[in-house]
DNA sequence: CTTGGAAACTGACAAATATCATATTTTTTA
DNA sequence: TAAAAAATATGATATTTGTCAGTTTCCAAG
């Protein structure tokens, strides 16, 4: 990972997005004087399970996917982080060790904020500690939802639920495909099932002309049969 | 539900374990002469998917199943929440209708402690904020290990699991049964499998004398295998 | 007690998913 | 641009899990 000094957090387009935007000028200025951004290639690990985090990241630029190893090797993505978000709250909070790893799915951008200087604001500032809890708050129910996804819902759903769900966030290329690009095997770890189920039931949603596809990327063709297919019918 | 005035925070035995423990003698006062004991009886609920929820519960006796329903009609347990336990703290930090619903497994006693007596606190207490802050930071790696758990085991090692976790929570009885009995249902809601396939299971563990049972109460007699299955093998 | 209803259990079968093997296509790199 | 590597695709088969249709056991109310 390659650093340098760049940019001002008053400025940072992300500020509007996450907990920093409840801090003052000063205190702003205060981060901003200690901040590394980090440029992380597609493939980069960000950090890995188990690491002890001395601070978080703010993505400001690419994708990021969080992934947790299972005992028998295989991986599965908890989250992906876009614009905005910051990896690494949840250990700095709690102290403890990382629960995730964090890989970088494109060329990435990001800023690295030492712990020290989050830790007097989560103490004392309230504003900002709310904000941060809010944020969490989101993120946990956000989880459960995923916990139900998984429990009760099949592969075909959950694939054509993470199909609307990366258009919905990431949009669309110039051609009408999903913006976003991940990898058979990646969209198989988000929906928990195998790589090989994943590619036959992109296949078979191509033959019943749901999506239409051109190497990796995907296209909806049919969102209202995709949606449907979601909710069990 | 039964209501009546009982108690004093400043003795509340769940002051212990949450974020309760970081108020001053005063603002326990407080919120001691505002708060509702209330005693709810098995299979009750305390409150439903949806509903806006203008304060939290404290558990202080009892054990309560946090569920959300599918689409598909079927319920998922999400949580099994006890003795200091706080329900509805989500709810409450975002404003926002309750994901889960709540009903109770056992004859419980509960505090309820009205939203605007907390958010005094959170918007200006930050140590009590910070508390709250940690304890949703670990429900969050906690909800993250239940998805991997979800999608990358078996529904026998999900078994196992939630065996060795009921013992391990909730203890023995005098004979030697894990203290908690849940019906096979709730078994099946927990893991995210159908009720008969959750009964055959336990069957299966039952002839390879992994636990043995008697009525729904269930006694772990090979703990170690119980384990080894868990890990996958 | 006894008895009616719920919960637990079992069997048979269907459907979904995993696994292994291999072919084909796409992407990367030399 | 060709060769190598990686990703995608598909077939065959085994395993797991769900569903439906019952029977048996348990437990609480009368």
């Amino acid at each position: 990972m390659e650093h340098h000094q760049e940019g001002r957090c008053e400025n940072c387009i992300i500020r509007q997005l996450n907990a920093l935007k409840t801090l003052s000028k000063e205190e702003l200025k205060k981060i901003s004087d200690s901040k590394v951004t980090k440029a992380v290639k597609k493939g980069e690990t960000i950090f890995e399970e188990g690491e002890r985090l001395n601070g978080v990241f703010c993505v400001r630029k690419g994708v990021s996917k969080l992934s947790k190893s299972s005992e028998n090797g295989k991986d599965q993505i908890v989250k992906i982080a876009t614009k905005g978000e910051v990896l690494g709250q949840r250990s700095v909070v709690t102290e403890e060790l990382t629960n995730l790893s964090a890989v970088a799915l494109n060329d990435m951008e990001m800023c690295y904020i030492p712990k020290r200087l989050l830790e007097e604001n989560i103490n004392d500032n309230s504003a900002f500690t709310k904000a941060v809890l809010v944020k969490m708050a989101e993120d946990l129910r956000f989880a459960d939802n995923v916990i139900v996804n998984m429990a009760q819902k099949t592969v075909r759903q959950r694939i054509a639920e993470i199909l609307l769900y990366l258009e919905k966030n990431f949009g669309l290329d110039s051609e009408g495909y999903i913006a976003m690009t991940l990898s058979r095997e990646d969209i198989a770890n988000v929906v928990g099932t195998a790589k090989e189920a994943c590619i036959r039931m992109l296949s078979s949603f191509k033959k019943e002309e749901l999506i239409s596809t051109q190497g990796k990327r995907i296209q909806l063709t049919n969102k209202k049969a995709l949606n449907t297919i979601v909710k069990g019918l």
